[in-house]
DNA sequence: AGCACGCCGACT
DNA sequence: GTCGGCGTGCTC
């Protein structure tokens, strides 16, 4: 009989159901493996994998997760008096498919596996434990008295403690009070059971929930999809229906309406009681998302989920979504850990945004972490962007992905003519200024017009370094090794790594000479240059200085309301953003992001100047782009000049071919940090002969560059050192991973856990 | 990371 | 002999 044999089964099960492999939330490398603990009869009933729980060890109290649970224990545990699981925390539980994403992420991004459940949980920090000590009854004088004659350290512990019996005090404060010798007497008073030790969770404050007011209002309500739109419907829906797990890459140029197709598929979904998540590339960009979505679909369906909520907000988003009772989850990265049960669709709106990748453990790239979850789900996965990752078009190419073209702008606008000016003619007929001729003659027509203009430079501040015109001296960060940028606002030197401010020397700190000057341009300088060219004209300017101090959606309600026909900026203004009265995008220095030393340098510059020439004419007046570069001829900005992203991809295939990067080789970045740079060295250098000798061993071909000092090789007061490995494998980074992680294990062991110098790995290549 | 244990030098 | 220094190793 079956069903007698299930009955049996599980209530044998229940009763025997008395160990937990509790991961524990530590950084520290050596612990990321489960220990084993047992389970209090009061929580048999209620433990399931996947829950936070309270666990003492080594004497103290540590979050950790639930892994498994086990009717046996491994052989060398049998003989150990295993501890008690201290407290479950019945708040929330993480499902198989967020579960099942620990070992898979942890083994891809060769990080720990604790640094994955952090991620998971709805609230990332830890709650800090606190050790009591409590003197359970009072002693009497003379008891007091004789410990004065065997042990004056003990005995001034107990008076301490004599003061305030049966109450708890912390140890911290207890130790601290004392001159010298407590820990020892301490361990004697606890040894004679004299005092108590306790473990307990610090009681935290929750925190207020802030609502932000919004102004914004969006209609989005019956649009009328094109032919390319719906021929695109189309095929998502089917596969929707079908039920199986597919990736669609929406190719679109700006304009060309993904979101119409990305709203209409989520209608589809949300028809067959599925739920929708919906990834953006920033924080910032989740309000009008959510906004817009909220009117299609209902307010209460739709939740925006992000790492800035405060946390008792966090938590409370997180209990709606994994009810069930949300529909539609919108945020940038980390939501897409959002514990959606009944995934039928996740959006990734511009897929080829690097924000989507996290450069901090655990190294995730939110894209692939989205399609993770679609394959447990037997989801849809849909990548939309106007400039596909070439990793991405690539894997459409290949049948990976299926490619989905929306070459049409919805309403039928043409792309806006770019003009590349040639700055280097610019300056032949010495004309040294920031904004070239032909730009300030577009601006004036615009100011004459009563149009508006948006001017793009990557650079925040006003000159990008000091220099001594006498000795060459320039001023760097005392922490960082790079050029302090000087910020008129302040009249300070700022620091744009660390942060750091200083004032402004008024004569050479190396030689004394007063011929100390500014040089090269940031965001503030080209405004200041404005005010003098056009004094009458009132300048916007957003970067993140703005955004810290009066927030940029202050700035840009200003500018769409018309209060200033300029507005400059650096990228915070490439995203998104839709100010019909627009007409000219200038873009100070094209070409600056180009020859910076990453292999994805070409294809970021690409993807930056496209979308921030998509800005330009938006709606019905024409518009038009003007990119100031020194080298007009490169293929990159050849590409974004005629809009033909194709022969981009071709042209930066070609050259990724022939120097063997991604997506034709595996790459793998070890970066190298510590506080003494020759020991950092030394540690990097050890690890490249370790990595090699055992790539040898293991048969696995391999390129080795390195040590070679970071291209900053000081942050923060660290010193930086990097090595590159390269694979010449296309199709799995399987092997490459292994072998990292089989180098790190043999250097740890090596070392014997002494870390003064961080090692942390990335690949960077395809899968 | 903590926090034990343990093996040496300076001393009640 | 004892105490406490800190170097090494383990944590269910």
């Amino acid at each position: 009989m079956p069903f007698q044999l299930e009955v049996a089964i599980s209530e044998k099960d229940f009763v025997n159901r008395g160990y937990a492999q509790v991961i524990v939330d530590s950084t520290h490398k050596n612990l990321d493996r489960p220990f084993y603990y047992l389970i209090p009869e009061e929580m048999r009933a209620t433990v399931a994998p996947g829950m936070e729980v309270y666990v003492p060890f080594q004497r103290r109290l540590l979050r950790g997760w639930i892994m498994a649970i086990e009717e046996t224990l491994p052989l060398d545990l049998y003989e150990k008096s295993l501890l008690k699981i201290e407290a479950l925390n019945e708040q929330y539980k993480l499902e198989n498919d967020l579960l099942s994403l620990v070992p898979y992420l942890s083994g891809k991004l060769l990080c720990s596996q604790a640094d994955i459940l952090r991620s998971l949980a709805p609230v990332g920090v830890q709650r800090k434990a606190q050790t009591w000590i409590v003197l359970p009854e009072k002693l009497s004088k003379e008891e007091l008295y004789a410990w004065q004659g065997l042990d004056p350290d003990s005995a001034a512990l107990l008076a301490r403690l004599n003061r305030a019996p049966g109450q708890k005090i912390k140890k911290k404060t207890l130790l601290a009070q004392q001159e010298e010798g407590p820990v020892r007497a301490l361990q004697r008073l606890l040894k004679d059971g004299l005092v108590l030790e306790k473990n307990v969770l610090a009681d935290r404050k929750e925190s207020k929930r802030i609502e932000k007011p919004s102004t914004e209002i969006e209609t989005s309500e019956g649009k009328i999809l094109t032919e390319e739109q719906q021929a695109a419907l189309r095929r998502i829906i089917e596969k929707i229906e079908e039920r199986i797990f597919a990736v669609f890459l929406l190719h679109g140029v700006t304009g060309s309406g993904k979101t119409e197709v990305y709203i209409e598929a989520a209608k589809k979904v949300l028809a067959r009681k599925q739920k929708v998540l919906y990834l953006v590339p920033e924080i910032s960009l989740t309000p009008q998302t959510g906004r817009r979505l909220g009117e299609r679909f209902g307010r209460s369906n739709v939740v925006v989920l992000h790492s800035a909520l405060p946390e008792a907000e966090r938590r409370q988003h997180w209990q709606r979504i994994a009810s069930g009772e949300i529909d539609i989850v919108i945020g940038a990265r980390s939501a897409v850990f959002a514990p959606l049960p009944n995934l039928g669709l996740v959006i990734v709106d511009e897929e080829h945004e690097p924000s989507y990748r996290q450069e901090k453990d655990p190294k995730y790239h939110g894209r692939d972490v989205a399609i993770q979850r679609a394959i447990y789900h037997q989801a849809t996965v849909l990548l939309g962007s106007a400039t596909p990752s070439l990793e991405s078009y690539e894997k459409a190419k290949r049948g990976i992905y299926e490619l989905i073209e929306l070459k049409k702008r919805a309403f039928g606008q043409s792309m806006p003519p770019v003009h590349i000016i040639d700055m280097r003619q610019e300056l032949a007929e010495g004309h040294r200024g920031m904004l070239s001729r032909p730009l300030r003659q577009a601006i004036e027509e615009r100011l004459q017009r009563q149009e508006q203009v948006i001017l793009y430079l990557n650079r925040r501040g006003f000159s990008t370094f000091v220099l001594c015109r006498d000795c060459g001296y320039t001023v760097q960060c005392s922490r960082c090794s790079i050029s302090m940028v000087y910020h008129r606002t302040g009249e300070k030197l700022h620091c744009h790594y660390c942060q750091q401010k200083e004032v402004v020397p008024t004569f050479c700190p190396q030689c004394k000479s007063k011929s100390i000057r500014f040089f090269g341009t940031g965001t503030q300088k080209i405004e200041a240059e404005l005010r003098e060219l056009y004094p009458s004209v009132p300048v916007l300017r957003i970067d993140r200085d703005v955004a810290q101090q009066k927030g940029m959606e202050e700035v840009l309600e200003q500018f769409s309301r018309g209060e200033a026909p300029i507005l400059i900026g650096t990228q915070m203004i490439a995203k998104g953003l839709d100010f019909p009265q627009v007409t000219l995008v200038g873009v100070l220095a094209a070409d600056a992001s180009l020859y910076v030393s990453e292999f994805r340098a070409s294809e970021r510059t690409f993807q930056l100047l496209s979308q921030v020439a998509g800005r330009a004419g938006r709606a019905q007046k024409a518009g038009e782009v003007i990119l100031q570069s020194y080298c007009p001829e490169h293929y990159c900005l050849q590409a974004v000049k005629e809009h033909d992203y194709l022969s981009f991809y071709y042209r930066e295939l070609e050259i990724r071919n022939k120097l063997v990067y991604p997506p034709y080789s595996q790459l793998a970045q070890i970066l190298f940090t510590g506080l003494k740079d020759e020991e950092v060295l030394q540690v990097a250098q050890y690890w490249t002969d370790l990595l090699k000798k055992i790539s040898a061993r293991e048969k696995i071909q391999l390129d080795v560059w390195g040590p070679a000092p970071a291209s900053i090789h000081r942050v923060e007061e660290k010193f930086r050192w990097t090595v590159t490995a390269r694979q010449d494998h296309r199709h799995s980074a399987e092997p490459l991973r292994h072998l990292l992680r089989l180098v790190q294990t043999t250097y740890r062991e090596g070392q014997k856990g002494k870390a003064a110098v961080a090692v942390s790995l990335s690949i960077d290549g395809t899968d």
